[in-house]
DNA sequence: ATGATGCGCTTGTGATCACAAATGAGCCAC
DNA sequence: GTGGCTCATTTGTGATCACAAGCGCATCAT
């Protein structure tokens, strides 16, 4: 048996270090729509060479986070409006029985954890900054939904939100919010109350919401 | 302007082609769960170096499609029931919106190509070929979720159809199968009458039903 | 027989390079 | 000035290579 000490840091592997690194900025809409990137130029930023550099542009736009052109030309995605409504149904799809599954297992800790990062999501919003209020935005939902033991499924929402990165931050740049999301607050309170059916209605009316505007 | 006689087939890419074939492969249940396999093997099969054969094996990992150990080793996914289970309930999640929404497009036409596959798939099923059984029943659902116009939900769902798929070959090949599906035959009926809400039961009953006994 | 040990070979990783295609800026003709 | 053409440069693709780590088998001691 192997008792040598291994340190137990695991994947200073290259690619997982610029693919991770990519993904959350686009996730949290620090890139525009339509922003080009170049492999060359991702390798340099993050001193790999192209090869890691490929694999991690390769893979997120496998997941939709990117796309590449017929001369493989990458750039951040431009979504249509039936696009853009389908991945709202998708949110409102997943993140309805993601909540529905975490419900049960919402103990008071959560529920307080939740609100402190609602807090944090009207500070955002206070001072006009996309990316943080979509961060924590996101921090928020994923915090409940880390609950459901929905390994899957979480995937799969987060899927989408990578896809919805840089719109959002698109949405939210042109967006003039004054007041902190309302349906947080349902959200809460219905976590409370243990009230499935409001918490459905709630999580869906809080996904729907944002993105219905987006269709311009 | 470009008017010079471009040649119209796209995508000679060679990681792209070895992508598709693998993951035709992994999805109809050609590999069992737990089956290994090399960069250099599938380069080999492929004609192509490394390189291609690395990018297809990252992007069906990123899918689920593949899993690497901590070492960088390739296989294919030993799911455990807790997985199974949750990509069940993603299935029926999925599908049955995708029928839902493929129901006011379907035509008389969709609906007699639906019923030839189904001929096919008793075919399979009499022939005992697990592999053709799996992809005939994969098409029977494709057919009707196309006409959905959802296309980023289809591709979640063939996502968790990929992630299945050797799972999927070992069920069948122990189960001794002797009748088609059922509730193909009630989906089929449902289209017809136009029925939503019996669509909708038709479709997570046979999403469902053959997974549930995946549990061992 | 059983378990540990050591080693050779297989395997994934990432850098580099040659190549082809596409892009875009500059130039020219009208 | 406007539109089309040309060419230098940028960019993605895929092959090859050096390297390190892990796996597995044979060997050996007990």
């Amino acid at each position: 048996m192997n008792l040598s000490p291994r340190p137990v840091e695991a994947t200073p592997l290259a690619h997982d270090r610029v693919y991770r690194r990519l993904r959350a900025r686009i996730m949290h809409g620090d890139l525009p729509p339509g922003h080009a990137l170049t492999l060359r130029g991702i390798g340099k930023e993050y001193e790999v060479s192209m090869t890691p550099a490929r694999e991690a542009v390769r893979r997120l736009a496998a997941e939709g986070a990117l796309t590449m052109s017929t001369s493989g030309r990458i750039s951040t995605p431009e979504l249509s409006n039936e696009r853009i409504e389908e991945l709202a149904a998708l949110r409102a799809l997943l993140e309805v029985e993601l909540a529905s599954r975490a419900l049960p297992r919402a103990h008071m800790a959560l529920i307080e954890r939740m609100q402190t990062i609602n807090t944090n999501i009207a500070e955002a919003v206070a001072h006009r900054d996309a990316v943080s209020y979509i961060r924590t935005n996101l921090e928020f939902h994923r915090t409940l939904y880390l609950r459901a033991q929905a390994p899957a499924m979480l995937a799969m929402a987060e899927t989408v939100w990578l896809q919805l990165g840089p719109t959002m931050r698109a949405l939210y740049g042109r967006l003039r919010r004054t007041e902190p999301p309302h349906f947080h607050r349902l959200i809460i309170a219905a976590l409370r109350a243990g009230d499935e059916p409001g918490l459905r209605l709630a999580v869906r009316s809080d996904v729907t919401q944002g993105l219905r505007m987006l269709a311009s």
